[in-house]
DNA sequence: CTGAAAGCGCTAACAG
DNA sequence: CTGTTAGCGCTTTCAG
């Protein structure tokens, strides 16, 4: 069980090594049956190239690095899932910040020498910090807009706004907002859009908070919520719905009977969760294949694309009819 | 901003460059003033070592792979956390299989390539394909045994224990075992376990199942449920209880108050749920930490050594005084 | 304790 | 189209 290389393949063929690394990495630049008998015997002699030697070589590390805020939150993993996926040949390495925006700079630092780009999904840090700790390696941040920092984003605003007429349908007219964490790119976009849509109709809005964008945070939002009379309320995200309905549930307060809630991100929570959650859903697959292109993109030195995707509102057992 | 090497560090001392290398890999070889110096001007100079290099160099890729089956089954990703945690300097490659167990065997086969060893948690896939995948790769498997592979698992066996007599407390004497899938290590072991206390305890077990480990898993659980007048009921896992829960409530059975459920693994979810998940929790950390310590041995050629982890019995909501 | 030299396995000009 | 020849940046004998 001896390792076998490029060069115990051309021995045995009695070409020279160069050839049969061409075979793999340049196919046309060899004979068609010469490229045909290395495959071969690469495949009988269960030849795997190299990796390590390959980087040093070209300088590429065949990586990609992807830095996230915290794995634990369920929105987490599909799209982790989803970035693997699009990432094809190409090795992603994940990291997970254990939700210590403070610590990415360095579990930056450490990956850049690791990887080829980065893509990057780091709501909190400021955008000096950020841009100062990708320097200047290929980055893409993700659901965050960098000036001068290639990104792609998903917009939900007009899915908030399609939530917002749901909920109008539904006869609600007094509708809160359940503001997330300040400084956060994507809660600052809910909370505009909201409001947008707020002022283009007959409804009073009422803001709360900010929370904590966490189940916790939602336990504390439902108790605000209680002292409101409003009808609906939108949540910062999935998580925080759910604390929101637990609040409420807890509270004799029955949903969607009195209340309809909304969350966002649609984690597999909002499907299992008794009611299921009306919210808006992400393109988890569409987000990872077009940020996997502005990476490429970004790699062979091109210029920063931003990009919006659109979320979609997906009504379930959450939103009812107004008491 | 050139690359720094350790040559450039060397010819700004007027040393040669394995002193430099020899700063870094192996200090106590090296003159502590020179050593000093070295290390000043590295750092001086920004100088990153490149890890490709040295890996070429060295065989070793200082990288440990973690394949897990599905990384949007919430048990993972904190597992996936203390793993990362645990490996400290080593760069952890986390493979998600996508929840398609076939395609493991080719993962693995990736991913031996580029890693010193594997940290596999594979439950559905055989014995024998996972013996053959791994081949000679320094392997902890996780939650599972395999005969001659190193393995660190979590029994929940006394855990089960105290939730059978948790219940048994409550007043429950019909009991219902939703069985997990079949072929799985963990739900075999809970199957035992959870018959062997039914069987040293005065209550009527009933098997259903087996169930998928979903959420619809448990949905479909719950109608078969009903149909029996058990008063408590073992799920395999916090996401089917989910949906036992769910399919319960629906059809008009309150939960603690007509029938109790236990999950198992204490995901997010069981303390988010209303009501909150009695279940078993998996000591996460210290599983992290032994897998990596047993990967360091078997790397250094040491015997397989399987190590058991206590699972913890964590009452909470769903279970209570039988009606 | 430090310098010299030989690779690790592959790629990339450059000739031929 | 294929062989030659240098490396990529670091580690590691082997001398001194």
């Amino acid at each position: 069980m001896t390792k076998v290389t490029i060069y115990s393949i051309a021995e045995e063929l009695g070409v020279h090594a160069s050839t049969v690394s061409r075979a793999f990495s340049r196919p046309e630049l060899v004979k068609a049956d010469v490229r045909q008998r290395v495959l071969e015997t690469a495949e009988r002699l269960g030849f795997q190239p190299n990796r390590t030697a390959r980087r040093l070589a070209t300088g590429s590390t065949g990586a990609v690095g992807l830095l996230v805020p915290d794995i634990t939150n369920p929105f987490f993993p599909p799209l982790v899932r989803a970035i693997q996926a699009a990432a094809e040949e190409a090795t992603v390495i994940l990291v997970d910040a254990e939700g210590a925006a403070a610590a990415e700079p360095s579990l930056i630092a450490r990956l850049r020498s690791q990887v080829d780009g980065i893509l990057l999904a780091s709501p909190l840090a400021t955008d000096e910090v950020l841009r100062e700790a990708i320097g200047s390696t290929p980055t893409v941040v993700l659901n965050r807009e960098i000036e001068g920092v290639a990104s792609v984003v998903c917009d939900m605003t007009s899915a908030l706004h399609a939530a917002g007429d749901h909920v109008h349908d539904l006869g609600h007219r007094r509708i809160a907002l359940l503001a997330g964490t300040v400084g956060s790119w994507a809660a600052d976009q809910r909370r505009m859009a909201i409001r947008m849509w707020a002022a283009g109709a007959d409804v009073e809005l009422t803001e709360l908070g900010p929370f904590d964008a966490s189940y916790e945070g939602g336990r504390e939002a439902a108790e605000k919520l209680l002292a409101t009379d409003t009808t609906a309320a939108f949540a910062f995200d999935d998580l925080t719905a759910c604390g929101v309905v637990a609040g409420l549930v807890e509270a004799g307060c029955r949903v969607p009977g009195d209340r309809s809630v909304i969350g966002c991100d649609d984690v597999l929570l909002a499907r299992v969760l008794t009611p299921t959650l009306s919210t808006v859903s992400t393109p988890n697959e569409r987000l990872a294949h077009v940020a996997m292109a502005t990476l490429r993109a970004a790699t062979t030195g091109d210029e920063a694309t931003p990009s919006r995707l659109e979320g979609l509102f997906v009504p379930r057992q959450s939103t009812g009819r107004v008491a």
